[in-house]
DNA sequence: CGATTGACGTACG
DNA sequence: TCGTACGCCAATC
């Protein structure tokens, strides 16, 4: 059984929920970030497929942290309710207004960089 | 098994 | 500057 935990590590969908449990909390990024930090930018999409299950997995991913190139809530509607991810975005501090986080390019975080400086 | 969709992004006009 | 088209890959119909 503890087996089949590594194969699943092994999916690419657990490389993006990894990405995105590291965000610093009061920190967003991009899906494009998350795609080109694993070797897939012209994948963009599968990393939003992948939070299609991001409320599925355990521990629970933060996905509210993640947001598109223009720093849109565009998946708030996954949420339950549209108006939870504009709060917990509030809550850490970021600042959001018509679904639209402010200060997005100060607040953007990029695993392509902040990992690799590390 | 083929066509459509999707929490994106880039390119082009 | 804005709108449209395309690519990418997996899941769903």
């Amino acid at each position: 059984m503890a087996e089949d935990a590594q194969n699943k590590l092994d999916s690419f969908f657990e490389q993006v929920y990894a990405v995105v449990r590291l965000i610093p909390k009061g920190r967003i990024t991009s899906y494009g970030a998350i795609a080109k930090y694993l070797g897939t930018a012209r994948s963009s999409r599968m990393v939003g497929w992948a939070m299609n299950g991001a409320h599925t997995v355990r521990p629970k991913v933060p996905a509210h942290r993640v947001v598109n190139r223009n720093g849109l809530l565009t998946g708030k509607h996954h949420f339950g309710e549209p108006e939870r991810m504009q709060e917990l975005l509030e809550k850490e501090g970021l600042k959001v207004k018509k679904d639209q986080v402010i200060n997005f390019k100060e607040r953007f975080w990029d695993p392509a960089i902040e990992l690799e400086l590390e």
